[in-house]
DNA sequence: GCATATAATGCATTCGTATTCACTGATATA
DNA sequence: TATATCAGTGAATACGAATGCATTATATGC
């Protein structure tokens, strides 16, 4: 029977208060006498009312909605999404979500995202340049980069240490005597991208190892079991892949396996990066990098509350350690 | 240097112009003369104005935002979320996501949802009782369902038909001979858990075929393999067994080779259902029942249209055909 | 019994934008 | 030349809720 705009007006006249009235009922515990709030709820009730959060929004000038850039055919993001988007909901903040293209830039966006005056920001997909920024830094809505940061920009960041991690993996693969590596980067240029393999290269170089080789994959299964077979095809084949995530490891696995009759990890290592849930089944068992992903979302939120409440507050960066996880697809020193 | 709130009175006195000349030219092009329109988007270039989608909304009485209420955990929901965000964005609207627990009645959330004054909701988890969908109604609020209907409700929806889909299994499975089937169910109340179900169930009858073993899971890759072990330790193991989702089938195949030492197919067959991309995959090659995704997000999105566009219509149920994709996990008549 | 503090409520305004109506000046039509 | 038409613009108001201030009713203190 109600319509589509039933207004706190109506729930007013219906109630027999004023408008002033039924918004304090719904609104913060303003001083109500029980009576009224009663007489208000049932009035709501009975027609069905449910607050206008945009209109609410116009007033208190906050929104309560978060938005979220990302790419989600990596699989890492879905389930961090997953997470951001249930958190959010128990601070009683809800999330609106934006899809770009791996090669698309965040830029292009950005002022969408603006026009519907989210809260705050999350990035999870190739960074953003640091004019656009210092735009939200101007607009009052504060950033956080997930697994990403841009070196100049005044923009708060949660981060895997993938440098580090890049680091254990060239460890990892020397102690364990293989002859020759080879590395399948991701083609975006992302920090994440970049440090994975910076830190691999850095640590090779330190220990004295000549060349290896490398390849390029978009991050998903397809482009890493490509790349894959371009290795395994060279006359000096690989003994060892990094790869720059656990996506592009079950490509290469299969390659291996399926395309080229090569035993993992007899005749070749695999490692990823992320700890995908399926890097643990069975007919993959990765060695890789664990992201501590639990850590990494909830230190986001924590950011992002600290600067909505302290808008002023310097960005910060915040970098956490990965993890070794040993499992079947590489061969590793005893 | 401009604070948060630049609003389109900002950008009026800097053009030298009234309010409404520049909502004209940032709304729908209504006559502005060229050379006003210049100066306007100039003035707001200088000042960083983006128009405020949230008032915008209060007199348009569109959000633009449509909701989608989901539970990202099954794998096959990320990729559907991805492509409706996507094109949902082209359309120039945007996704408002909301996370539910599996066994989370969508009914909970719902009011929230409708505070947001959504323009139409998606609804890709559990279904939701005939009350909060004519609750919906009564609001204005358009609901199409997602690979879930409700019988008796008012309500469009988006469906595979996995009555024929469970029938084409079982077809599958018979033709090739196999003499000790089983199922592993969905344990939530879903349509598409009983369809599917019914579906084998009713066509194994029909072929005058005896009994027939079940288990059940909650449609994730664990939960799977332990309903798959449970099967294999039986005495009278199964010899082909209908998983009601790829994720689940995943799980079967990996309990009948590392947990149970069987060979696939030669010992038991596995069928799946949805055709995720993983289900190619080599390790897995999975013989499933493809859903049509892309017709079925296309067919959402238009019936989303049309029902914002006319919401008097009556609500239409759309049952698309499942496809039998023969893989390597099942044994097949020839 | 009167002044004052306090609780409960209403009135009026505000948030940022869209939109109706009225107005101006210019052009086209008779 | 007078009138109708029309493009371009501004003034005023509406959308739905929050909130500062004013007002009323009630309780407290003396």
């Amino acid at each position: 029977m109600p319509a589509r705009g039933v207004t706190s007006l109506d729930v007013a006249r219906l109630a027999g208060v004023s408008q002033s009235t039924v918004s304090r009922v719904f609104s913060a515990e303003d001083r109500v006498s029980e009576e009224t709030r009663a007489r208000v709820l049932a009035a709501a009730q009975n027609l069905g009312y449910q607050p206008n959060v945009l209109a609410r929004s116009l007033t208190t000038q906050q929104s309560n909605i978060v938005g979220i850039v990302t790419h989600i055919s990596n699989p890492f993001y879905p389930y961090i999404i997953e997470k951001l988007t249930r958190k959010l909901q128990e601070m009683g903040r809800q999330t609106l979500l934006f899809s770009v293209e791996p090669d698309q830039d965040v830029d292009e966006i950005l002022p969408l995202v603006l026009q519907y005056r989210v809260d705050a920001l999350i990035i999870t997909s190739a960074s953003l340049s640091s004019e656009m920024a210092s735009q939200c830094e101007r607009q009052g809505t504060p950033v956080v980069l997930f697994n990403r940061y841009v070196p100049g920009a005044k923009v708060s960041a949660v981060c895997c240490d993938n440098i580090e991690g890049g680091r254990l993996v060239a460890n990892l693969l020397l102690d364990a005597g293989h002859k020759r590596l080879a590395h399948i980067a991701g083609r975006a240029p992302t920090s994440t991208n970049r440090d994975r393999e910076k830190g691999f290269a850095d640590r090779l170089r330190e220990r004295g190892y000549g060349t290896w080789l490398r390849d390029e994959s978009d991050h998903a299964y397809q482009s890493g079991r490509e790349a894959a077979q371009r290795l395994f095809r060279r006359p000096d084949r690989p003994d060892a892949i990094f790869c720059v995530s656990d996506a592009v490891a079950f490509g290469a696995i299969d390659a291996a396996r399926y395309d080229c009759g090569l035993r993992i990890p007899e005749d070749v290592s695999i490692v990823g990066f992320d700890d995908l849930p399926t890097a643990a089944w069975p007919a993959y068992s990765v060695t890789t990098i664990r992201e501590p992903v639990n850590r990494m979302v909830d230190l986001t939120l924590e950011l992002l509350v600290e600067r909505i409440e302290h808008p002023q507050a310097e960005p910060v960066l915040e970098l956490l350690p990965g993890q070794v996880v040993k499992r079947t697809s590489a061969r590793l020193a005893i």
